[in-house]
This record gives C-alpha cells, sequence and structure tokens, in this order.
DNA sequence: AACGTAACTTAGAAAGGCAACT
DNA sequence: AGTTGCCTTTCTAAGTTACGTT
C-alpha cells in the first residue's frame, strides 16, 4: 500500500509542475496530494524501514521470475565504451518544434492519474516480493557519522597550528593520502625548498609556484590556517548619461532620475539581442523598472511599448565604437589600470602563499539572463552593496577595509570553508561566493581528490554493474527503478536530475525525466529495443539520443510509464538523494555524477590508446587528441551554439578544397601530356618532366587530404564544446602522460589557463600513467 | 523523511584579444 | 591599415551534493 502512495506522491508534484500559472507554493502541494489522493494512506511519508516493506509486498509472479532468468543472460553493453560514444550525441535538431512539443504540458490530469496509476502499480507492486537483501545500513550510517563528528573535532583542535607543520592524517585520509604521497617524507621535502630557494632569481614565475602537491594532503574539513585578502572589488557607481541622450515616453522628452535611468541603459543596451522581444523578458523588467521609480516616474511610465530607448542604444553602440578605435597608448593604459585593480584585488594570502582569485569582482547590476525559457528572466539584478556582503578571513589576518561610510554585513572567521566573500542574489535569493581561481591549492587539490574517486570507481564498477542489473529484476519497484536509472547514468553520463522549483527554466536530469522525455521502440533502424530520448537538460541544452538498450531495460521502462501521462516522473519512485545514498552503499564517495567524470576519463584514456600510433606526426597525434576529446564531449553532451560565421567559412573551405581539386585536374592533365611526349619522344628532360608532374600531383592530393579532413573535423565540431570536457572532466594526468609519452608538447594540447589549472599534474605525471 | 540552505562544480555565451588575411 | 576569424578569458547561470533543521 505505501509503495504504491510513494509513487503517487512524485507524479504528484510533476502535475502540479505542470501548471505553471497556479500559484501553489510547495507547501499547498503536499495539501492537494492529500485531499486528492482520497484512496491513499493520508501519511506522507515514504517507508524508510525494510523490514515495513515486507509486509506490503504479496505474491511473487511467474512473470517476474520469468523475467529475472532472461536478464541475467543479458549482455553488458554496457562495457564497450565505443557503442557508448557511438550511440551518444546531439543530432541536428530543429528547436523549435522540439520545444513546442516539450513544453506542452497538459493541465490536470490528477484524479485520471491516480486512479490509472494506482491500479496499475497496484499490479505490479502485488508481483514484487520480498527484498532480497533486507539488510540496512542505517547502522553503518550512523557510525560513519560519529566517526565524522569525532574528526571533525578533532580536526578543529588542530587548527591553531601553522600551515607548514602539516599535521598527519586524520584516520579518515589514510587510504587516500598513502596513495598519493608515498613519495617524499617531510625531510626531502625541506631539501626540495632549499634547492628551490637557490633557482629563486633565475626562473621568478616557476620558482614563486607553491607545489602543495608535493606535500602531503591537508584535512578534508578545515581548509585553510590562515586566509587573508582584500575585499572583492565593487562594480564602479553608475555614470549618468550625458545631456545630450535623450529618452522618450510616448514621444514626449522625460528626464529620468538617475536610478530608473541606469535600469533603463540595461534595457536599451541589449535592445537588439533576441531576448528583449520576449514577453517575460519585458514583463520582467517592467515590473522591476517600476518598482525602482520614484513615484512621479511610476505615475507617467505606465507602457514598456511606449518607451523609446533607441537614443540610449545608439549612444552606447557609438561608445563601443569608440572603445574599438582608441589608439594603442589609450588602450595600453586601461590594461594597465585593470592589471593594477587585478594586483590589488585579484590575490589572498592563503597559509603563507600568495594565491590568485577566482571572481574578485563582484557582479555589477544589470538584467538577468536566464538560459532558455527561464521565469525570471528580465529582472533587475541589483547592485550590491558593502552591506550585502560577508567577509571571511582568518581571526589574525588583517580585515579588508569596507568602501567609505560603509561596513560588511559581517566578518567571520570560518576555515571550513573556502570563499572570501559572498551576497545574495536577489534573483533567487541564493547565495553567491567569491573564491579561488582554479590554479590555487584549493581547488586544484581538490580537482585531483575527484579524479583519483572516479578511478576508485574504476575498480568497483563491474560489480556496481552487476547489481543494478540484479535490480532490474527485484521485485521492488523502487529497486527496479534505481537500477535502471543508474544504468542511464552509467551508459549515457546523464546527470542525476534533481528536483526544481517552478521559478526556473524547465529543464531534467536523469532522475527528473518525465514519460514525454523517451519514447520507446520496439524496433527502428533495424535495432532492438531503441530508446529515444529527448529533453532540455543543464543550461536548457537538448538532448537527443537512440540507444538500444537491454531487453529488460526496455521491459522495465514500458512498465514504468504504463499508465502514466506525458507529464508524469518517469522514475517516480526515486529521487537524487536516494540514489546517492545507494551509490555511497556501493563505495564512499560515490554519487552519480562521479560516473560522468569516470566515463569520462575513461572514454579519453581508450580513444588515446586507439587512435594513437607512433609513427604519426604531431599534427596527426593532435588530431587524434581532438577526436577523443570530441568522443567525451559527445558522450557528456557537450553543445554550443553554431558559431555565428559558421556557414561563411565552411563555405570558404569548400571553395579552397574545389580549386585544390581544379589544381589537381590540370596537373593531372599535364602530367598525361608529358608522358605522351615522353613516350613520343623519350628524353631526359621529359622523363624530368614527367617526373615533376607526378610530384606535384602528388603533394596537391596531400593538400587536398588536409584540406577535407579539415572539413570534417569543423564540420563534426559545428555544435560541439571540446572545453567543458577537458576542464572538467578529464583527468589531466591522462593527457600529460599520453604527451610525454608521445612528444607532443603539451602546449599543443592545453593553453595556459589549463596548464595553470593543471600544474599538478604536468609536475607530477609520468608517462606511463593510466587513468 | 522532507525541506531548506550552503557550498562547491560545471556550463555555455559573450567579450576580448590577437594573428592571419585582404 | 582594416577586416576577418579564431582562440582565450571572463562572466555568471545552473547544476550537484552535503548538511542542518523541523
Amino acid at each position: 500500500m505505501k509503495l504504491e502512495k510513494e509513487g503517487h506522491e512524485k507524479s504528484r508534484r510533476t502535475h502540479e509542475r505542470s501548471e505553471k500559472k497556479s500559484t501553489h507554493s510547495s507547501k499547498d502541494r503536499g495539501k492537494d496530494a492529500e485531499l486528492n489522493g482520497k484512496h491513499r494512506h493520508s501519511s506522507k511519508k515514504r517507508p524508510s524501514d525494510p523490514g515495513e516493506r515486507q509486509q506490503e509486498s504479496a505474491v511473487s509472479s511467474s512473470g517476474v521470475k520469468h523475467e529475472a532468468g532472461e536478464a541475467d543472460m543479458d549482455v553488458d553493453a554496457t562495457a564497450d565504451p565505443d557503442e557508448r560514444t557511438r550511440h551518444a550525441g546531439p543530432q541536428k535538431s530543429s528547436p523549435a518544434g522540439h520545444n513546442h512539443t516539450l513544453k506542452i504540458r497538459s493541465k490536470s490530469c490528477k484524479e485520471r492519474l491516480n486512479h490509472k496509476e494506482k491500479k496499475d502499480l497496484n499490479h505490479e507492486d502485488g508481483n514484487l516480493k520480498k527484498e532480497r537483501n533486507k539488510d540496512s545500513n542505517q547502522g553503518d550510517g550512523e557510525e560513519k557519522k560519529m566517526k565524522k563528528k569525532r574528526v571533525k573535532e578533532e580536526e578543529q583542535e588542530k587548527n591553531q597550528q601553522s600551515a607548514k607543520k602539516r599535521k598527519k592524517q586524520s584516520p579518515e585520509h589514510d587510504k587516500a593520502e598513502k596513495k598519493k604521497v608515498k613519495k617524499e617524507g617531510d625531510a626531502g621535502e625541506e631539501q626540495k625548498k632549499r634547492e628551490r630557494g637557490k633557482k629563486e632569481d633565475k626562473k621568478d614565475e616557476e620558482s614563486d609556484k607553491w607545489k602543495w602537491w608535493e606535500e602531503s594532503k591537508s584535512s578534508d574539513s578545515q581548509k585553510w590556517s590562515r586566509l587573508e585578502h582584500n575585499g572583492p572589488y565593487f562594480a564602479p557607481e553608475y555614470d549618468p548619461l550625458p545631456a545630450s541622450v535623450p529618452f522618450y515616453y510616448d514621444g514626449q522628452l522625460l528626464k529620468l532620475s538617475p536610478a530608473t535611468e541606469e535600469i533603463a541603459t540595461f534595457y536599451a543596451k541589449m535592445l537588439d539581442h533576441e531576448y528583449t522581444s520576449k514577453e517575460a523578458f519585458q514583463n520582467n523588467f517592467f515590473t522591476d523598472w517600476r518598482e525602482e521609480m520614484t513615484s512621479e516616474e511610476r505615475k507617467q511610465i505606465k507602457t514598456l511599448s511606449k518607451c523609446d530607448f533607441s537614443h540610449m542604444h545608439k549612444h552606447f553602440l557609438e561608445k563601443s565604437e569608440e572603445r574599438k578605435n582608441m589608439t594603442k597608448e589609450e588602450k595600453q593604459v586601461l590594461k594597465e589600470e585593470s592589471s593594477r585593480l587585478v594586483e590589488q584585488y585579484g590575490f589572498c594570502v592563503l597559509d603563507g602563499h600568495r594565491e590568485k582569485i577566482g571572481n574578485f569582482k563582484l557582479e555589477p547590476p544589470g538584467l538577468f539572463r536566464g538560459r532558455g525559457e527561464h521565469p525570471k528572466m528580465g529582472k533587475l539584478k541589483k547592485r550590491i552593496q558593502p552591506e550585502h556582503v560577508a567577509i571571511n578571513c582568518s581571526q589574525d589576518a588583517k580585515i579588508p577595509e569596507a568602501p567609505a561610510g560603509h561596513r560588511w554585513k559581517r566578518v567571520q572567521h570560518d576555515n571550513t570553508v573556502t570563499w572570501l566573500a559572498s551576497w545574495l542574489e536577489n534573483i533567487h535569493g541564493r547565495p553567491k561566493y567569491i573564491m579561488l581561481n582554479p590554479s590555487s591549492k584549493l581547488k586544484g587539490e581538490k580537482d585531483w581528490q575527484k579524479y583519483e574517486t572516479a578511478r576508485q570507481l574504476k575498480v568497483c564498477v563491474n560489480a556496481i554493474r552487476k547489481q543494478y542489473k540484479r535490480d532490474w529484476t527485484s521485485r521492488e519497484m523502487k529497486s527496479r527503478q534505481r537500477g535502471v536509472a543508474i544504468y542511464f547514468i552509467d551508459k549515457l553520463a546523464l546527470r542525476a536530475g534533481n528536483e526544481k522549483d517552478e521559478e526556473s527554466a524547465d529543464t531534467v536530469g536523469c532522475c527528473s525525466l518525465r514519460v514525454e522525455h523517451i519514447s520507446l521502440h520496439r524496433r527502428l533502424d533495424g535495432l532492438e529495443h531503441v530508446v529515444e530520448f529527448d529533453f532540455l537538460g543543464k543550461d536548457s541544452i537538448r538532448y537527443y539520443n537512440k540507444v538500444p538498450v537491454e531487453k529488460q531495460v526496455f521491459k522495465n521502462l514500458k512498465l514504468f510509464i504504463k499508465h502514466k501521462d506525458p507529464e508524469d516522473d518517469l522514475f517516480d519512485r526515486i529521487t537524487t538523494v536516494n540514489l546517492n545514498k545507494a551509490l555511497n552503499e556501493c563505495m564512499p564517495g560515490l554519487t552519480a555524477k562521479v560516473f560522468r567524470t569516470f566515463n569520462a576519463s575513461t572514454t579519453l584514456q581508450d580513444q588515446l590508446n586507439k587512435l594513437t600510433a607512433e609513427d604519426m606526426t604531431v599534427e596527426e597525434k593532435i588530431l587524434s587528441y581532438n577526436r577523443a576529446n570530441r568522443a567525451v564531449a559527445i558522450l557528456c553532451n557537450h553543445q554550443r551554439a553554431a558559431p555565428k560565421t559558421f556557414e561563411k567559412s565552411m563555405q570558404l573551405l569548400q571553395e579552397k578544397i574545389q580549386k585544390k581539386k581544379e589544381q589537381i585536374e590540370e596537373a593531372k592533365r599535364e602530367l598525361k601530356a608529358a608522358k605522351k611526349a615522353h613516350r613520343d619522344a623519350p628524353s631526359d628532360r621529359c622523363r624530368k618532366l614527367v617526373e615533376k608532374k607526378e610530384k606535384l600531383v602528388q603533394r596537391l592530393c596531400e593538400q587536398l587530404k588536409k584540406l577535407q579532413l579539415q572539413e570534417t573535423d569543423r564540420e563534426e565540431n559545428k555544435v560541439i564544446a571540446l572545453g567543458t570536457s577537458k576542464l572538467n572532466y578529464l583527468d589531466p594526468r591522462i593527457t600529460v602522460a599520453w604527451c610525454k609519452k608521445h612528444n607532443v608538447p603539451i602546449e599543443k594540447i592545453y593553453n595556459k589557463t589549463q596548464r595553470d589549472k593543471f600544474t599538478w599534474a604536468i609536475h607530477m605525471t609520468d608517462e606511463s600513467f593510466q587513468f
């Protein structure tokens, strides 16, 4: 009974969600659920105790048993990463039509659903029997918690110690650290430092760098011992428009108050962006704008369409033109100014080392631009005042000075977090932070750890795959759904897919997939059991993919969608929370996103091994690397808008190719003629001419090949973004090892920023590294 | 458990800058 | 010298996950 109710609970939420215009708060939803679900128990809680569940399940059916047998015989399709890359990936999309179908969600089918779904699930649940493994790890979890607490306390005590005398590891980190630090003892460390000192003046930049990866890893919860910085840089005050730039309302000249004018300029600057043509954008903007007006202005300005921003718009175009046309000297002055800013605000001192800050500039006010169909697009992002900003630094540090006449919201000394300053953005009311640059120790160490976790998954992934395949035939619906969900996450590198509120764009990940996002094809394009995915993921990027799946998965999906409406959750019994909990029990530190890292890095390693040959030129090797990189980007669905100049530059390239072809034709004709001449009247001169022409043809053919390669490369890259995976998913040690092994200069693969971020990997990796 | 929130990672667009072409 | 096209950097939105509270 409860199981069935459990399912309703989540489906119910989706229904409410589709009623975008309704004013229901999330709290109301619960109430509704109770009212409408007459047949259900009134309790909303989901069963937590497996024992509780046992009683609810009824007799097993032969059907389920049968299925179980089949599943065991299924082959592991996931094992072949090649297959994975082949299937995953964006196809040419028709976003307009797509959005249309996705957006239309029927409005109210609560009753219908309740009834239907209940009936069906009832049936299925009747077939579910006692859980096989009823060992709950609850006790285990408790213990872990306690242990963590103890460790935390221990760490707090050690807080006072200085950075250089790094404490020995707490028991929790023992394992990880042994792996990482086996090389150097403290003595070696010291020696190295001294040596470094000697070289100091030779290579300023090099010697200055903190080789934190050569030190033993510091604790997990204590992020620093000492932290000092100069606070954030505030956006410059608003500089009012010159009187020569008019604003008209309904044909009448209107002098706006500075505050009102400032907001008007935000809109004016965006006038030729398609954003401003959207109704939601206009409404949100206008509402927020009016709120900031003086009462006088508010009385006058009532309709956005009567506002004439065109002069402002023109003014800003001219200004940017001016900026472009500045002389070198003027540009130089600006450059120096900005580097002074970096000098003053761009760095902090963390545990005695100067570290780069990532975003030391506070976000300036402006209009919020969400991605996709964001309901809040166009809203006013307010100016951040010092009174909104919290500062985090160490107790003994000099507290950054707030701008004259202002004070900070608060100053804290919390070394369990990494941020230097934080504030609440006013659009969603969520905190934002000023944190360190990716090249910093704090970020680097975490990054390293991430890849180590992914490598751990490599060790136990087979067991996990076995487990989720077992779950496909579980007698418990929840387990089946979890099994299929983890399978998707593993095979397709889907994101976890948290629930979202209506205040954001309607995008989904694995756990939040709805019935409407998949279609099942018993047979498609000569393949069996094909699932067609079509949904908007993070950043409203479309995921479209047709994937053949195991028969048992297919059967399960059919079961999951039975009697559900398109806008119901596909996985109505699971959430990211309990999915991650289950994963964590398989392997400490394992969560859904680890699969993405793991599969991405594994794919890169495999592809590199496969695509690189010793006899290749450096250029060819780089091409191979990019191909491998692209396989990963496709797997992770990293897309970009096609470059604006794509068609044009493609055409240019094709013209070049055409020309080359013509050249080849001509050269061939000449060759033929030369050969004929040589046959008719053999001579040394003729023979040489033939040779010369042969070489020419050969050379031209090679050039053609290169161009054509470039063409396919560019075509394939049209909507694929390689950067994201390179920066976030691919263990840099794979790349470094590959470069060393194949004598490819690292600069050809990583640009400056990337080298900075991955300095640790570049220093510590030798060519034998395998992910 | 459910919920809310904090902290941190991941993401694509836009701006900026630079070098190769015309 | 101006233009074009590509790559890098900056910006900040949008995810995930951990954790505390109710």
